[in-house]
DNA sequence: CCTTGAACCTGCGGGC
DNA sequence: TGCCCGCAGGTTCAAG
């Protein structure tokens, strides 16, 4: 479900109900996930207090007192959900944490493509998880200049190079289509045939379409919720994604839909090129 | 090194 | 109504 801008706008959303909370109880109902949950899990966590959320990538990361970071991934069809108080399991629950003021944290995935664990926080930046990682998209060090770079010599498309995260992090399907539209750039567009001028419009294109995702509360996903319930407002409709066969909004052109690399892709052939 | 494609899962909607 | 197929926001690994 999630892309960069859902991750960050649930972690805007779980910050003032979580923060500051110590996790009384954990339990795990179901350890299958991408990675099994360990069996220390609920140990590593139990009694600690959860400091911050932050997020790398599209990882939620809980800082917990004693130098230990709870990592949650939630894969394509994860939900973290905040209630003030316990309910009966239901289906594809993971685990959840009780905090001390009664209220819930629930972690539920039915495709199990999520991931959480909890590791050292020194280790965040050199643990096989994050080192890998390109640069955020909403940091100084991404624009046009570090893109031209990032491609040099590489003979990708466009579209499956800003999907790589070892390149720029959090941009999945979804906004790799939108960014492209708003740039300009065709999504077939051979990485090694984009002009620095280019590259610099891409970036601001990529930057501009998650800021917009996140002031609309990752409401472009159409079932997305926040992690207390919030469906967004549906301020912003896609321009493309899913919009086959329907008219560009920008030039009147007829969206197209084309498959690359096993993904869905759509853009616009009239002012996409 | 790079690129590509498949695998990992369940649920849903469309077509028949 | 029910069955079958294709498709879905991500990541990782193997093969070429």
């Amino acid at each position: 479900m999630p892309e960069l801008p859902e991750i960050e706008v649930l972690r805007r959303s779980l910050t003032p109900v979580c923060s500051g909370r110590t996790i009384r109880e954990v339990e795990v109902f179901e350890p299958r996930l991408r990675e099994p949950i360990e069996p220390g899990f609920g140990d590593r966590l139990r009694d600690r207090s959860i400091e911050t959320l932050s997020r790398r990538a599209k990882y939620l990361l809980a800082h917990l007192s004693g130098e230990r970071t709870l990592v949650v991934h939630l894969g394509m069809s994860g939900r973290l959900e905040w209630s003030a108080e316990a309910s009966p399991p239901g289906k594809h629950q993971h685990w959840r944490l009780q905090l001390d003021d009664a209220s819930v944290l629930t972690y539920r995935d039915p495709r199990r493509f999520g991931l959480a664990e909890v590791i050292a926080s020194g280790d965040l930046v050199c643990h096989r998880r994050f080192h890998h990682l390109g640069a955020e998209p909403l940091s100084e060090e991404f624009d046009g200049a570090y893109l031209r770079r990032r491609a040099h010599g590489r003979r990708r498309g466009i579209k499956e190079f800003l999907m790589d995260q070892t390149v720029v992090v959090g941009v999945g399907n979804i906004y790799a289509s939108e960014a492209l539209h708003r740039a300009r750039v065709h999504p077939r567009r051979k990485v090694s045939r984009v002009s620095l001028a280019t590259w610099t419009r891409i970036a601001e294109a990529v930057r501009e379409t998650l800021n917009r995702a996140i002031d609309a509360g990752g409401s472009t996903l159409n079932d997305f919720r926040n992690g207390v319930g919030d469906s967004g407002y549906f301020q912003i409709e896609h321009a493309v994604y899913d919009r086959a066969g329907q008219l560009c909004p920008r030039c009147r052109g007829r969206i197209r839909k084309i498959v690359l690399g096993n993904r869905s892709t759509y853009y616009c052939p009239r002012c996409q090129r």
